[in-house]
DNA sequence: AATTGTCAATACGGTAGCGTATGTTTTTAA
DNA sequence: TTAAAAACATACGCTACCGTATTGACAATT
């Protein structure tokens, strides 16, 4: 039998795989904090009952190590994309890197989830250990770009420091009824 | 009997007051989210059983309440401490303003309840409008500073979006092991 | 001394969630 | 077809926490 028919099956009920597991608990991060990703309601919003949950997941810790992972993975994968890709002029990548956060949907919902993490890195230590590994792998990375704009190294990371405050600033303020125009912003801190 | 016996009065176990509550509670929202302030747990911290909470506060909701007002109701007489007391130039106050959340060990916890309330309006609608309110209050003060300076009241306002960006990033970022200058930061938004 | 009000302890029923043990169904493989 | 493995359901005990009801201790007042 050709691969084929296993795309065919037809799957009325597809099962749910880890990475479902992750995502929508990625969602509940975003929306309501690390407190609020708990088994019993996930498995309640994803049709199922916490029996599956604990065939994929040892326990809810493990869940939560992963989701931390996977945003440590993204992260820096991102970064090392942003490292080669390196086309566009210095100044077009920092207006870039302010912009991105509100482009798309899924942006809005990372920089959220950013937020929650750096919440729950507040009171554990494991947690605050990658976001900071995140925060000086980025601070250098924008310190690369001012330097190719000709500044000192040391004033490179000055000017850097400011942009990824005004960055996560920016992030933490967004809501429905604020506006904040990240070029507007971007501008300030050439 | 005067006044002098009641503050004579020995109590060997000072009975608690709802401010007792609150400032407990305060410091739990600081250093763990809103989540974790809790009845059970703080009335352990605080030596005695749920049954003196229940004497002072109607119920959890009722203490989340006041916790909300509290901070708005501070944060207000803030502004308007600032806003009177302007002797010094322009852009010191910028440089104050800058400085002052990371000065005493009090403010330091005032700045974490910041960030934790904030993430508390992520899903709260009652908390999102007192927070917006006070990003609008502030942002009307730090533009009026702007404004003193020379600058359009529509620049005026986008320097003071970058500043409070910058301000509230700096809240975020600030860990044991991260490094803002503040004063340094400053320098790039004026 | 008796009474009243303040503050707290105790005991209770209830819900939400964690993790385990075990059973059931559905796929996959032999 | 049958056996094994994968994915999920069910039922259970347990803990943490909420809120209420009742009682108790202590202080101030009369």
């Amino acid at each position: 039998m050709s691969a084929l028919s296993k795309v065919a099956t037809k799957t009325p009920t597809p099962k749910l795989t880890a990475e479902d597991w992750l995502a929508a608990a990625e969602i509940k991060l975003s929306s309501a904090g690390i407190d609020a990703v708990r088994v019993e309601p996930l498995a309640k919003q994803l049709k199922v009952t916490k029996g599956s949950f604990y065939w994929h997941f040892k326990s809810r810790q493990h869940l939560l190590d992963k989701l931390l992972v996977r945003w440590r993975t993204r992260a820096t994968a991102t970064i090392i994309n942003r490292l080669t890709s390196a086309g566009m002029a210095p100044a077009e990548r920092l207006y870039e890197l302010a912009a991105l956060p509100h482009k798309s949907n899924q942006a809005v919902i990372g920089s959220k989830v950013e937020i929650a993490i750096r919440q729950w890195a507040s009171y554990d230590a494991a947690v605050l250990a990658t976001v900071t590994e995140m925060d000086n792998l980025r601070l250098s990375f924008i310190s690369s770009i001012y330097q190719e704009l000709g500044y000192s190294e040391s004033q490179a990371m000055v000017k850097a420091k400011s942009f990824y405050c005004a960055l996560q600033g920016m992030a933490l303020l967004k809501t429905e009824n604020s506006d904040f125009d990240s070029k507007q912003i971007c501008e300030q801190l050439l």
